[in-house]
DNA sequence: GCCGTTTTCGGCCCGACTGTTTTCAGTCG
């Protein structure tokens, strides 16, 4: 049993408990629980092996005698006994937008509604209006909820959702005998944000053996397609995949074919027709019949006289154009980063200590690191008050004095953009900072001229350096505030204010659209993982794809900077 | 249900917004 199939046992604990009316407490102990498990380094089971469960963070007695049950037998006593007291359907309900437990087990206990479908049409029929605490509102509110929903459930994935089982299948395919070679391709090789299918490539002389293998896989839950080079499949986790198997000779048009995007390979199947070639995923074809094989991808953008376009830049934004002029931009790269200017530690809602996180960043081959914990008015992320920030400035102390020569520490701070627009901090404790990074967290749904107020607020403010998570969208579906980003852009340009790209994958904001419009305005960049846990700052790589997809090059972004430059940039600031 | 550098019991989860109310419950981040 996986780390993330126990903690979604834990979590529909949580929530059919929380519909029953347990305990706050409870509930939440059970959903850190769950929380602690999903982001564990190692196997829980090892660790149960070791008979050292107690030692997780947040699993007690109760809990590791729960996970040892779980994967002794497989199944847990408890939530049986749970699951026909509380319908386990009833969970599925609070993924609804809006809708919490209260309502629930409201309409739960007065209708007997326990599907979506129940809820559905309950609404529909009006009889949701009348029942206590409920309105004509709140009706509306659940159906649109509803809808949200199931946008989401046939809508796309977020890039950081795939990425590990697309890693997991392709090692799997690599492993196979005949496999000489396999890649992502689509969406996922374009590194784009959210990912619909997942397609596979992979080479082999016979793709018998492959197909077959692939779709015997335990995990298989449905197989919609079964072709000599093309297979479909359903897993049980609901990602769909395709997988195409071609051989090696052919692996570069194939590859070039199944990244896309659609409209960019329009366009370059356009030029190769002009040199007197028709392009598919089996070879370039001459009009005399005779073809040419590519076996990678380089070669077949050499022989229409391109230089290669990079993946990230496929979207037919003008790739294809600048490839004929030699005006490709040259890319930022993940060696090109050097510093991590948002993360967080113990001291705030990071599940590290300052050293622990130190340590992990050296390790990833950091040299600068700022620590920038939450700001007092975010009390769920247990934010620092002034006083708390000061002695966490102490604290630092001899860590940097320790870490010397390993590595530059930044003390900073993410400070709330509070609701009415004002910032956590007053200006002389701003000043006595290494970096200022200022956040949105809260009352997100402000109209737009209001949000967008307190967002050119912080950006005005001199001691501001970088806005973090600038529109504090969440993948995949919860939108960002409703920014004017346009006039955020202009005073971020105005202040010489830094705009972040978030590279946690439920974040990617700024989103590469926006990225681009702030480099073609001259705003500085920042890569950062806002790593909560040194694990996190593994994430790296998507803020820089997100970046190379906004065709980021490395003077564009601060993490590139000499520490002398970073140091200077910072210093001038706030004056 | 978990946790503890005085604690094995008593904290832990705060504040804004919405929609329902006429002072507040539910939801969310």
């Amino acid at each position: 049993m996986t780390n993330k199939e126990l903690a979604d046992t834990f979590t529909l604990i949580a929530d059919l408990l929380e519909i029953k009316g347990e305990v706050i407490y409870k509930i939440l102990a059970y959903r850190k629980a769950a929380d602690s498990l999903t982001n564990l380094s190692r196997n829980a089971e090892d660790i149960w092996k070791e008979g050292k469960l107690i030692e997780i963070p947040g699993v007690g007695k109760a809990i590791a005698e729960k996970i040892d049950e779980l994967l002794r037998t497989g199944e847990l006593e408890f939530l049986n006994k749970l699951s026909a007291e509380v319908p386990e359907s009833l969970a599925t309900l609070l993924q609804i937008p809006d809708l919490g437990p209260k309502k629930v087990k409201l309409f739960w206990e007065n209708l007997g509604i326990t599907t979506l479908a129940e809820l559905e049409k309950a609404a529909r029929f009006d009889q949701l209006a009348n029942l206590p605490g409920m309105g004509e509102k709140s009706q509306e509110k659940v159906l649109a909820g509803i809808e949200a929903l199931q946008r989401r459930q046939t809508d796309r994935t977020p890039l950081g959702d795939v990425w590990p089982f697309a890693e997991e299948q392709l090692a799997f395919l690599r492993s196979l005998p005949g496999v000489v070679r396999a890649e992502p391709a689509g969406s996922l090789r374009r590194m784009r944000d959210t990912v619909g299918d997942l397609d596979i490539l992979a080479a082999a002389d016979d793709s018998e053996p492959i197909m077959e293998a692939f779709v015997n896989q335990p995990n298989i839950a449905r197989v919609e397609g079964r072709g000599p080079t093309k297979t479909s499949v359903e897993f049980s986790n609901g990602f769909r995949a395709q997988l195409w198997v071609h051989p090696k000779e052919k692996f570069g048009t194939a590859l070039q074919y199944a990244t896309g995007s659609k409209d960019h390979n329009v366009k370059i199947r356009a030029i190769a027709l002009d040199q007197g070639y028709s392009l598919s995923e089996h070879a370039l074809t001459k009009e005399d019949g005779t073809e040419i094989l590519c076996d990678t991808e380089e070669k077949v953008y050499q022989t229409i006289g391109l230089p290669f376009i990079p993946p990230e830049l496929r979207e037919d934004r003008g790739e294809v154009q600048a490839a004929k002029s030699g005006t490709l931009p040259e890319l930022i790269t993940l060696d090109d980063i050097i510093a991590d200017l948002h993360t967080h530690s113990d001291w705030s809602d990071g599940r590290a200590t300052m050293r622990e996180m130190i340590q992990a960043a050296i390790q990833k081959g950091r040299t600068v690191l700022a620590i920038t914990d939450h700001s007092a008015s975010l009390g769920i992320g247990n934010g620092l008050s002034i006083e708390r920030l000061m002695q966490q400035k102490e604290a630092l102390k001899p860590l940097r004095e320790e870490f010397a020569g390993q590595i530059t520490l930044l003390h900073g701070t993410e400070m709330e953009i509070k609701a009415d627009g004002t910032l956590d901090f007053p200006d002389e404790i701003l000043a006595q900072l290494d970096i200022v990074v200022a956040s949105l967290h809260v009352s997100m749904r402000q109209p737009r001229e209001q949000v967008t107020e307190r967002m050119l607020n912080a950006i005005n403010n001199p001691h501001v350096d970088i806005i973090g998570h600038p529109t504090n969208r969440l993948l995949p579906d919860r939108a960002g505030a409703d920014l004017d980003m346009e006039a955020v852009f202009q005073a971020a340009k105005e202040n010489g204010t830094a705009l972040e790209i978030n590279a946690n994958p439920q974040r990617l904001d700024l989103n590469d659209i926006h990225a681009r419009r702030a480099i073609e305005l001259g705003i500085p960049l920042t890569i950062d993982t806002d790593a909560h846990a040194p694990a996190h700052f593994d994430l790296l790589h998507f803020g820089v794809a997100t970046a190379r997809r906004a065709w980021a090059q490395k003077e564009n972004v601060l993490n590139t900077w000499p520490v002398e430059k970073l140091l200077a940039w910072l210093n001038n600031r706030g004056q």
